[in-house]
DNA sequence: CGCGTTTACGTCGTTCGTAACGATA
DNA sequence: TATCGTTACGAACGACGTAAACGCG
């Protein structure tokens, strides 16, 4: 038995049984491929796949019962790899985040930058999309860690590190009656006016239907957009009160418009970096998390990731870039 | 890379860094190893072992990290071609079992017994010592698994299953006072007579020194050894009553001798089978957990083990073979 | 026929064994 | 000088690529 058998068994699996698609994705050629996988079946002395007369149909139950180990093995030859890279400090590569668009938008340039600063020879590529995209990248091993505004349903394997807590705030043009309000921002405030929020909060368990339900108000959303910068927009346009996470405010916004702290009105929200469990991440990885969530510095997210809980760490609230 | 490579490794580290030794471990020539070494290093590109001029003294840091991984993996070759050979349904082998005396002698017989009808092929190598002896037997994968009659300090990467549950028995000659007492014993009535039991009970933390306490006495030891053979011998002598666990009290001993029910006296002790954590066990090792304990006929033990937690099993009392 | 797998065959690389050398106590 | 690791060299095996055959829709 051959760590390239393995790998050759697990490429297969991966292309959906089509060793032809297989072959390439592990740089070799298709009957050598065959050949190798006949060589572990025999070896093992069972069929590992399903064959209708001349093509794979899927695993045989023996195979799907040493699939799981199967992989933990090619997994491990794989952080060997990476921790030896490591070990000698080689910072090249490629890394690919999934983000929401609020993170790519608002949060991580000022990481990406820094990055860059550290390890020029890293290119990152950057994914936006829903979070349940997200994950199924990461998944598939098409990105190198997620990072999504709230916790979301991550499956099982995955490895999920809380980065800061943040709140939602309230946006209004700077001549608006809310502007100069010189008390707290109440429910009933808001409910003033219409509001210009994330899709999201049409929802029906949305937080903001939420919060407007323990006044027995139901919001009057005017618009709801996908992302912040939409949301801005509209409430120049004078649509009504944006609603939006303090991630997107930025300074130059003062300009022309006045922020709210509705901290105490929404819930506190969490943003989390999501990684595959049981795998070491590349080093450059290791590093945007120390700048995104920099309370993990001292944790051993570099080493083995073999214990799941998520450290006893206290999380950070956002706090805008200088 | 290979997986040959990462084998040489480890038997390396496990001969103490004898490359030597570790050759005929693997059944190979001492220069193949050493070159297979230094070609996983300089793939690697970073030295695992210290040398000392020509010597191997132990792990570099690099190495010290990688080991686990290391180990995982060719954990996982191994059950890979472990369950390819349950898969095929081979019951060859030998079953290496560490047991404490009292396993040994009084309860593993019958299932040794029943297992040699099930699959004659399966040869039985019984390996009595001290807890301590064989859980390192176990650590050093020198037997398949252990049976102990208390859960003893177990290291981390052990696997515990509960087996029974079991009492401690009193044993008096048949004509002796105590036989012929017509209600539950008492500790006071045992204080009336020297004590023969185990060493163990001369530790200033034992059961019996306990039970005792809580009576304001101190039992009288009038003998300890470190079987229940010998137990029975020195109380057929007359030297005092036996207390002993009651697997050790068999039918024949009913000629001479007459059995106390201590049972709301001393705690209730639990045996334990104690496997290594991670491995897919043999076929046989699984059958004959069957027979020792068929509570967890339906649990997993058979494949994974990744999932530490001890099963919620009713766990049964001891029950003298028919 | 196109698609995909298997079989056949040749070659190159790699592993592993034997033998000799080197270094250390 | 005994012990253990490294180097050198050769043989054999095995992996992998090319080419061709086979089955199925």
């Amino acid at each position: 038995m051959t760590l390239q058998q393995i790998r050759i068994f697990l490429a297969i699996v991966d292309s959906g049984f089509n060793i032809t698609q297989a072959a390439d994705r592990v740089h070799a050629t298709q009957p050598g491929l065959s050949k190798q996988l006949k060589q572990l079946e025999d070896h093992l002395g069972l069929s590992l796949v399903q064959r209708k007369s001349k093509s794979l149909t899927g695993l045989t139950p023996a195979g799907e019962v040493l699939l799981p180990h199967a992989r933990t093995m090619v997994r491990e030859a794989g952080n060997i790899l990476e921790l030896a890279r490591n070990w000698r400090g080689s910072t090249h590569g490629a890394l690919r985040i999934g983000a929401t668009h609020a993170q790519a938008r608002y949060v991580l340039p000022e990481m990406v930058q820094k990055l860059r600063t550290q390890m020029p020879e890293v290119s990152i590529d950057l994914r936006p999309g829903e979070p349940d995209e997200i994950l199924e990248l990461l998944r598939k091993n098409d990105i190198d860690l997620a990072v999504l505004s709230h916790s979301s349903d991550a499956w099982p394997d995955s490895y999920v590190l809380p980065a800061y807590h943040w709140r939602m705030r309230g946006l209004v043009p700077i001549e608006h009656p809310l502007a100069s309000l010189q008390r707290a921002v109440k429910v009933s405030d808001l409910a003033q006016y219409p509001i210009v929020t994330y899709n999201s909060a049409r929802n029906p368990g949305s937080s903001l239907r939420a919060t407007f339900a323990l006044e027995g108000i139901v919001p009057d959303l005017a618009c709801t957009t996908r992302d912040a910068d939409s949301i801005k927009a509209y409430v120049k346009a004078g649509l009504g009160v944006g609603v939006l996470s303090e991630m997107a405010v930025e300074v130059s916004d003062y300009d022309h418009l006045h922020a709210l702290d509705l901290g105490s009105l929404f819930p506190r929200y969490t943003s989390f970096v999501i990684l595959r469990r049981g795998e070491v991440p590349p080093k450059f990885v290791r590093s945007f998390i120390a700048l995104l969530a920099p309370h993990y510095h001292a944790h051993p997210i570099a080493l083995g990731l073999d214990r799941p809980e998520v450290f006893a760490v206290q999380v950070p609230d956002w706090r805008p870039a200088p």
